[in-house]
DNA sequence: GCCACACTAGACTGTCCAGTATGATGTCGT
DNA sequence: ACGACATCATACTGGACAGTCTAGTGTGGC
């Protein structure tokens, strides 16, 4: 997006990370419009005049923030990930998946930007569709690698994988991540309830798509 | 919390009524922040200064205006449900009492006051956990209790049926739901998809949760 | 030594907006 | 007819804030 050919800012990037650190914090805690740039240059130590240099205006630096947090985070949720070996445990192995990709998005930092970007769907629609698309979308689809391989062993019985793994997605996020919109970071399960909350979500989703032959 | 006391407010009623309607859709349209009252008060034909004789500020409009809200689509999902007839189908019975539920919260006007609530989660708080317990904690209560009744008479095997309301409501509720919240409401289902949804998510909780000992 | 450039502090402009003030008009009950 | 009150249009106050401007400082390369 930016003027990406002229960036000789070799000895400025220092700057510029700490531009980006204090916009996230603030962008984070008091929204698009709540946000006042003079807090952002003064928390970042730097001018405000250095703050426009680098990002041409306050939308311009949102939807740097923004559209970098969103692909950091998926960045951190895909991961090399070991195939299920052929003695193991199917549940086991669903479990320590879904408890990992629980794990990150309920961390506070990720649910504040959750909330930003849904509550500015109105005024930035096309931020809010690239959370999406590399959040749970990008989730998704990795399930759906994963259970196609699960099908061809015999393992799951789904005819359509990708519908199974978006109702695997959801029974794992949907109670702890809208539970957390709304009641606020406090409402995030830790780690005890967290593993009994996955258990119950993979007994589930066996139940339905199980090795068992489906009613 | 307003001052209910003194409200001779016969004639002004219709104004009164003017003026909630403008607020509502200029919030739920702007958001709070980027909401202003002299829009509320020129969309609702009434001066500004009427809107402040019935309304004290900014911030009491808004809380009357979500926490009405709240209460009215709290209300008109909360509905006289028929019992479950001896011969009926618990299936076609769960899936009915499903898309009903479905259907009122996937409106348009619904999804955009929870987009509002959720960004102003920071700033108000209170208004989030009052829309969490009369929207969803509302819904999960009153499916518990017809779990309770189902389970009596053996339709149902769960060991805790506040546990088993809380899936049963967020396998039907979690996809269109996180999806709309991003997506914007082109992406609600139409009535095809929804029931076809709704048909799938029965189906995945009477495998887990359904008559047959549980695995 | 000098140019180019990243940066700084702070003043300034223009605009937006919550909330108030003013002074007049209509309408009810008595 | 009169007083109480809801309402009106409009102007105003005070503060916040995005973005610009100015004038000057430090620092690297040549």
């Amino acid at each position: 997006m930016a003027q990406a050919g002229a960036r000789p800012w070799a000895r400025s990037d220092a700057k510029h990370q700490a531009i980006v650190r204090a916009a996230r914090e603030v962008f984070l805690s008091n929204g698009y419009l709540g946000t006042n740039m003079d807090l952002i240059a003064s928390r970042s130590g730097v001018s405000k005049q250095t703050v426009y240099t680098h990002f041409g205006s306050k939308e311009a630096l949102f939807l740097e923030i923004v559209g970098s947090m969103t692909g950091d985070a998926g960045d951190r949720v895909h991961h090399e990930r070991p195939e299920l070996g052929d003695g193991d445990d199917l549940g086991a192995y669903l479990r320590a998946f879904a408890e990992r990709q629980l794990r990150i998005v309920t961390e506070p930092e990720l649910l504040q930007l959750r909330r930003l970007v849904i509550g500015e769907v109105g005024r930035f629609p096309e931020l809010a569709k690239v959370l999406y698309e590399r959040g749970p979308q990008r989730a998704i689809d990795e399930i759906t690698a994963m259970f196609q391989r699960l099908r061809e062993r015999g393992l799951l019985s789904c005819d359509d994988p990708a519908a199974a793994a978006e109702w695997f997605n959801w029974l794992v996020m949907a109670a702890p991540l809208n539970r957390a919109m709304m009641l606020g970071d406090a409402a995030v399960p830790d780690e005890g309830d967290l593993r009994e909350h996955v258990a119950e979500a993979v007994r589930i989703f066996l139940a339905a798509f199980g090795p068992a032959p489906r009613s």
